[in-house]
Parts: C-alpha cells; sequence; structure tokens
DNA sequence: CAGATTCTTGACTTCGTGTTCTATAACTGG
DNA sequence: CCAGTTATAGAACACGAAGTCAAGAATCTG
C-alpha cells in the first residue's frame, strides 16, 4: 500500500492563515475562495486536507488556543513573578493587536442560537485563559505576594470579566488605542486581594 | 395628490421584532425572509418601508440604542440615588436576559474589517453607555456620594468596560448564569472611588 | 518500470438568499 | 366614479458561495 502523491503545502502554515483571516473578517465575510488565496492553494487541496468550513473554522479555533495557551507559557517565562505575568497578561488585551478582538468571542455571538455544537467548543475555549490566571494567581498566592485567604477563583473570574471588556474596548476604540488607563481597575483588584479576600459592602445603599 | 393604500402592519412594532431575530441570531444566520416572516408581512413590505438588509439593521441598531436609553431612565427614576443607579445598570450585564449579549458588541467584529460606514456607527453606539455612567456619576459626586476629587471620566471608562466583560460571560455562562460573584468589582471600584481618586502604585511590581 | 495512491486544477452543480418585477388591492382627492 | 398613488402578494431573477466531480499530474513502493 504506497503513499500517494505529496502535498505541496503547508498544513501548518494554513491553518495559522485561517485563523488570522477569520480572525480579522469573521466567519461570514471570509469564503472559502478567500481562505485559499490567502493560502496560495486550491479549494480542493483546502477541503481535502480539513474538511468543510466549518471544520476549517473549527481547527483554527483549536490552533488559536494552543497559540494562546503557548503565549501564556512564553509570558510567564519572561516574568519576574506570577503576579507580573498576570499583569503582562491583562495589558495584552489593551495593546493594539487587540483591536481585532478575540477570534472565540467574536464567533460566539455568531453560533450561538444555530450551531449548539461549536457554540459549546467555543464556550470551552473562553474558559481558558480563566484557569491560567488562576493557576497564575495560585502560585503568587504561595509566592506570598497575595493574602494566604485570597479567593483564587474569583479573582481569575474578575480577571477574565475584565480582559473580555479591555477586550471590546479595543475594538471599539480600533487603532487608537487609549485603554492602559483601564488597567487601572486590574491593579485596583490585584492591590485589594494582596490586603484582604473579602470585598466590604460599599458605602450606605 | 392623493394618499394610497395604507399600510397593514405596524412599522414600530415590525422595528422590534427586527431588533429582537438580529439580537438573537446575528446578522448572517437572519435572513430577509426570517425577519418578513417574524413580522407576519411580505418581504415586498419589508423592503418598501425599510429598504434593503443593511438599513433594516441599522434601523434596529438605532432602535436597540433608544431603548436602551430608555431603560436607563427607568432605571435612574427607580433608584434612590445615582450610585444606586449604577449599581441597578450593572446589575443588568449578569441578568440571564444578558446572554445573548448586546446587539451592537456582537455586530461589531462582523462588520469592523467590512464595512467601515457601519462600523463607525456601532463604535458610536457603543459608547452611550458610557456617557449615561459618566452623567450618573457626575450626579453623585454633586450629591457627596463619591469623593469630590474623583475622576468622573476615568470611573466610566472602566465601569463600562466591566459591563461589555461582564455580558461577555452572561454569554460564555448561557442560561445558567452564575455571575452576580462577578458583580464584586464593581463594588470594588466604587468603594474605591468613594476614598480616594488615584490608586496607588500596587505591591512591589 | 508499473501500478496504486494521493494531490492538484478547474469546471460544474446546487442552493440559499438578497433583491426586483408584475399584477392586484385599497385608499383619497377631484 | 375615476384617476392617481401606495401597499401587498407571490413569482422571478441574479449572484455569490459552498461543495463536488473528473481528468491530469506527481510521487511512492514493489
Amino acid at each position: 500500500m504506497p503513499a500517494g502523491r505529496p502535498r505541496e503545502f503547508d498544513p501548518d502554515r494554513c491553518l495559522d492563515i485561517a485563523m488570522q483571516e477569520f480572525w480579522r473578517r469573521g466567519y461570514d465575510s471570509t469564503s472559502v475562495g478567500d481562505l485559499a488565496d490567502a493560502m496560495g492553494i486550491g479549494r480542493q487541496s483546502l477541503y481535502n486536507t480539513f474538511g468543510d468550513k466549518r471544520e476549517i473554522f473549527l481547527a483554527a479555533v483549536q490552533r488559536y488556543g494552543e497559540a494562546r495557551e503557548q503565549e501564556c507559557s512564553r509570558i510567564l517565562l519572561e516574568s519576574t513573578s506570577a503576579l507580573d505575568a498576570v499583569r503582562r497578561l491583562m495589558s495584552k488585551a489593551v495593546e493594539p493587536a487587540a483591536c481585532s478582538g478575540c477570534l472565540v468571542g467574536n464567533a460566539l455571538p455568531r453560533f450561538a442560537a444555530v450551531d449548539a455544537d461549536l457554540s459549546a467548543v467555543l464556550r470551552r475555549e473562553m474558559q481558558r485563559p480563566q484557569r491560567v490566571l488562576r493557576s497564575w494567581l495560585s502560585l503568587a498566592r504561595d509566592a506570598g505576594e497575595l493574602d494566604a485567604r485570597a479567593d483564587i477563583d474569583a479573582m481569575a473570574r474578575d480577571l477574565t470579566v475584565l480582559m473580555s471588556g479591555l477586550i471590546m474596548q479595543a475594538m471599539v476604540d480600533g487603532d487608537s488605542t487609549r485603554a492602559e488607563p483601564s488597567l487601572r481597575v486590574v491593579d485596583l483588584l490585584l492591590s485589594d486581594a494582596a490586603r484582604t479576600t473579602s470585598v466590604e459592602p460599599p458605602l450606605q445603599a
């Protein structure tokens, strides 16, 4: 059973391109022809290796997740402390590069009401950064950077919420990013958790 | 110049339906036929009164903006104080009703790279809640609920970021909303601003 | 080398959907 | 009642894009 003619392109590179195209222009504005053109291959080759458009998108989402995970590892490596890593990660969300938003978050409203299976995948992907943050916060707590009684889970959730909001803000601002000031809240949250774990009911209300 | 045959439907109600359909299912998953069916009218009537699909969507976005503005007025009216209104508004973002996200925010990534004009409208719409929050915070400051030197603009921006994040979180969670805990950050932010305006650089980093 | 196998190329089919056309109905002013 | 005007209903059109087919090209293995 001999093998046939080998591929003339690199599937990995193609997946990267698919990811970028879907990311920048969204699912519906990106035709299979667009993808094939951007990759420099024929449509049929695309269908051969990845399947239909939905499957291509699915693969692109997976790749996106892995790429971000890898980026997190890099950030952690370059950081002086776990809490520093958290801060660096959050600041990623305000860079001009975030003006296309998040591939997964962008796609969620597109598929939520019409494709339950794909939506489930997207929702799962959306929880990745939260897990990363929680593990980093755990490290920070063990290192004494946070109060020992700090509610790591709640903080991770809050930071995730913040991150989503910052990314959305970056999309609204476009390339004219004036978002660094918004990082104040991150510092506020972290410095608060460095002191105590429970938030006092504020003011009179 | 006599008038012709009168409409057999209520354009306002139809716009409401268009808004809801676009909101729930997104732009591309909602065909003009779907809209007409949901409204109980013919396609041609739709084109007659609103124009093409893009214009229908545009009108739906406008209506969405007005509806939210009106909702804000209602909230303010029902609140015991400006700060209470802020808190109530923020808590809207964690209700299960927010699981479809925001019509405008959902559409932004869809059009950002392919329709500059529409994108501009969407971006402008996205800044409405920020203006509302700023005015409310201003009221709160004048009423002594906030420190006189509180940075109203920064707070409004931060709260907007938070709100976007909360809405995204609601979409990820779906109907199983466990988001109230995330309102901690709101209280944290507000209680902080009740004390002082500038955030101290946190910890050693 | 030969045959099997897989890739590539481009045309083709199919289908959904946005949009328009045509004929008919309803209303108003003269 | 008639003419002019506007809405309605449904068919018809146009077009792009997803997905498939068939023939040819390139490679591997026995």
